[in-house]
DNA sequence: TATTCGTGGCA
DNA sequence: TTGCCAAGAAT
């Protein structure tokens, strides 16, 4: 609190960790120049995700689309599949569509524009703070994590960083420590530090270059801020998937499908599954590995489930493996068997690629899965899966 | 405002 | 092994 007021620990704050930025900065593919889009990109890709894991996409993506106007013009698919495996897909979707918009509405190139910045999709405030004071070195906030634990134990802030109102409160305070013409690089600084020194659980206090006037350091309260509230544990949902092997036509290949439009994992592929009802979780628990589908119950409970919720008649064959994907808000526990198409096989077949247009056409009708599609392993290297089912296939193949 | 959106690393 | 977390945005 008192730190706040104090102009001395704030001038301080900012030069001493400007300097020391400018000193040790990593050396990292995005911050070859200041180029908008390049810092666009990062910024979207960075979020809620590691350094080291956004790298090798960065690097990809940029060469697959150098530009706006490429990405722009690149077929979604291609878009989504460049971000296979970095998640939260909606991010690689909006971010083409912000550049349409750019293409469309700005020629091309990002504009040094707040309000112009910020109303693109997928582009919020801190990626607006960031994409300003980054590449056109405006005097813009841009509070992220790293920004609101760094100041709240540098200022000693006791507000809950998970509320989304302490965020903004943190922003003017951001604002106020920004040094004269240097917005990109001290913002960079926040973070940077955030990510190398003052990390969550226990911060390399002795290094930092502002160790001297941090208020939560002089409390020795450096490990209890910033105070945040923790999420709620995922819920569990038990699941079951399916690998249906082709005949005839389709012998070698599986059957998958699209994810719909919105959502979860929305539009990536995936192998067919189904929730499994509470009341049900213990008949398929006890069609155990050893026996395969030893359960004559659990087997007839998935052919008839799956006919149900997707018009596939199948036949389980036997247990593959199980595989558990936790997301943020959802645990996964799914058991994966393998299938044989029964009756409307011929169905399925004599389409080639798809179902029959007026099953489909129920699917959309009940928000179901649009497309179902029979790939080989070389099918792959085009359509996107999320990593649970990449996994399950990799295994599947070799 | 609270929830929904992935994934992997690490203690 | 489990829990926590990471350069957030959309709804």
């Amino acid at each position: 609190m008192e730190a706040i007021n104090n102009e001395v620990a704030k001038a301080y704050f900012s030069q001493e960790l400007l300097t020391w930025y400018r000193r040790i900065k990593r050396d990292l593919p995005w911050r070859m120049n200041q180029d908008p889009y390049r810092v666009w990109v990062s910024e979207i890709m960075l979020q809620q995700t590691r350094v080291d894991t956004v790298i090798p996409y960065y690097e990809r993506f940029m060469n697959k689309f150098p530009t706006v106007r490429a990405l722009a013009e690149a077929p979604e698919p291609e878009v989504l599949k460049c971000w296979e495996g970095l998640g939260y897909y909606s991010r690689a979707r909006n971010l083409q569509a912000g550049a349409r918009e750019v293409v469309e509405r700005y020629g091309g190139v990002v504009p040094d524009d707040k309000t112009a910045v910020a109303g693109l999709k997928g582009v919020g405030p801190y990626t607006t703070g960031a994409i300003m004071s980054i590449a056109f070195n405006r005097a813009e906030p841009a509070v992220d994590g790293n920004v609101m634990r760094v100041l709240s134990r540098y200022f000693c802030l006791e507000e809950d960083i998970a509320k989304p109102a302490t965020r903004v409160g943190i922003e003017k305070l951001a604002v106020s420590l920004i040094p004269e013409g240097a917005a990109g690089d001290f913002n960079q600084a926040l973070m940077e530090l955030g990510a190398l020194v003052c990390t969550p659980k226990s911060p390399s206090c002795l290094p930092c270059p502002v160790m001297e006037h941090c208020a939560a350091r002089l409390a020795g309260r450096e490990t209890e801020l910033p105070i945040k509230t923790k999420a709620k544990p995922p819920r569990p949902e038990k699941r079951v998937a399916v690998i249906i092997t082709g005949t005839g036509v389709n012998e070698g290949k599986i059957l998958v499908r699209q994810r719909p439009e919105t959502g979860l994992l929305a539009q990536m592929w995936e192998l067919p599954h189904l929730l499994v009802p509470k009341d049900r979780e213990s008949v398929i628990e006890a069609a155990g590995e050893e026996g395969g589908l030893s359960a004559a119950e659990a087997g007839e409970w998935l052919t008839r489930s799956m006919d149900e919720e997707t018009g596939l008649l199948i036949r389980p064959r036997r247990w593959f493996m199980d595989s558990d994907h936790i997301f943020s808000h959802i645990h996964w526990k799914m058991r994966i068997y393998l299938a044989d198409l029964g009756a409307h096989a011929e169905l399925a077949d004599a389409a080639g690629a798809s179902l029959a247009a007026e099953t489909a056409a129920a699917y959309e009708a009940e928000g179901k899965q649009g497309e179902y599609r029979w790939i080989g392993p070389a099918d792959m290297e085009t359509l996107a899966f999320p990593n649970l089912f990449l996994r399950i296939l990799r295994d599947y193949w070799t």
